[in-house]
DNA sequence: TATTTAACCATAACAGTGTTATGTAGGCAA
DNA sequence: TTGCCTACATAACACTGTTATGGTTAAATA
């Protein structure tokens, strides 16, 4: 591929290129939002792209390269719903924060269970796919940080961000699975169970 | 396989059969404890087995028979990691369940990963095998209910006990996942933010 | 401008997966 | 002893991700 990007920058651009990566994505990211990664064989995104599978070699690297593409749709989802702009990390605001992330959990279910891990044990993110989920740990932190800092609290920020978000994503895990049978308003016990930690710091 | 055991048990049963399943099983168990499920092909425990693949179709169904056996182990050690026997629900005695629960989580991960889906998409957990997790969610109910009338405490026993483990839980797969490239003590963190919400309970 | 070269892509082939089909050997009952 | 049934090995099937092969087209070079 590093081979193919070089050459591509010397060489011989074709118009075809671009169209045929745009293809390949868009019928990807349709299939997953609609089966989730076990709906995207090779063989499916290439049909439902209109295309042959050697596309998705040429230009993701292979199936990896497709999973990373929305492993970082997932974590950039993270970040915007974390982002509250220039607004004040308020109590209030920090809380809803946390909302927009439930929000986000369950809209987008294939998202979220890519980016922890429960579609396809043989997907390692790449390293850029990493950098996405580090990216929306940090606006996690940011927030956390500002809050403590408003405050005047003295405690570890790092510890007070994981807290909050161990809650929230536990919650969500356990009603993907081990609860998953259930029908509990899991949004609003996680929501409750991240304000017990927001209200222990101090 | 309906047809097969009721020929069992009305014909002619073989020494061979009892023998088969649990070369399989063993053959499965050690594969898993040192490569997780990605290790389990059917080819792979056959082999491992001395076996050809079919006994893992007579015996178990196929291969979800064998992750049902693996769901079910990994459920139990769940349960026997919170079971405090007799002992009083005390504070105390409800932290060390959280603590046996955490080490459990990092000593089992392999069974941690299945029963969290974080395995194989494919694979759907049997009734039987639900079971277990139902058992175990139980016993986490059970603790947290005899602490909180113990304690004269007026809140809902359930969201209690899924705060609790959600926390835990949320902490062991962030480990997993999110955070898997960092070196933090995990379990102590884990620990903390659960001692937070039992803190909160009053 | 004509020829050569490289990139893109379809298709075939490969090695692996879980599962089903087929045939044989051994054990048990009549 | 014969016939039936079960357990099991092996082959075959349909799917998976990936690599190999060859044809066409576009860009570079002479």
């Amino acid at each position: 591929m590093n081979t193919q990007e070089n050459a591509k920058a010397q060489a011989r651009p074709t118009k075809r290129t671009e169209a045929s990566r745009e293809k390949i994505l868009a019928a990807a990211s349709e299939l997953f939002l609609n089966g989730g990664v076990s709906a995207l064989s090779v063989r499916a995104i290439a049909k439902h792209a209109g295309l042959s599978t050697i596309g998705i070699y040429s230009h993701f690297n292979g199936k990896q390269g497709v999973l990373d593409a929305l492993y970082i749709e997932g974590f950039n989802k993270v970040y915007k719903a974390m982002d509250l702009g220039d607004a004040p990390l308020t109590y209030d605001n920090v809380v809803k924060s946390c909302k927009n992330y439930l929000q986000m959990a369950y809209q987008h279910e294939a998202h979220y269970r890519l980016i922890f891990g429960e579609s396809d044990t043989s997907y390692e993110p790449s390293a850029e796919a990493r950098e996405a989920g580090d990216r929306a740990f940090k606006k996690l932190v940011h927030n956390s940080s500002c809050y403590i800092a408003t405050n005047n609290l003295q405690l570890d920020k790092l510890k007070a961000s994981l807290d909050l978000w161990a809650v929230m994503h536990g919650y969500v895990s356990i009603s993907h699975h081990a609860r998953a049978n259930e029908k509990l308003p899991w949004a609003k016990m996680a929501l409750d169970a991240a304000k017990v930690q927001l209200n222990s710091w101090k």
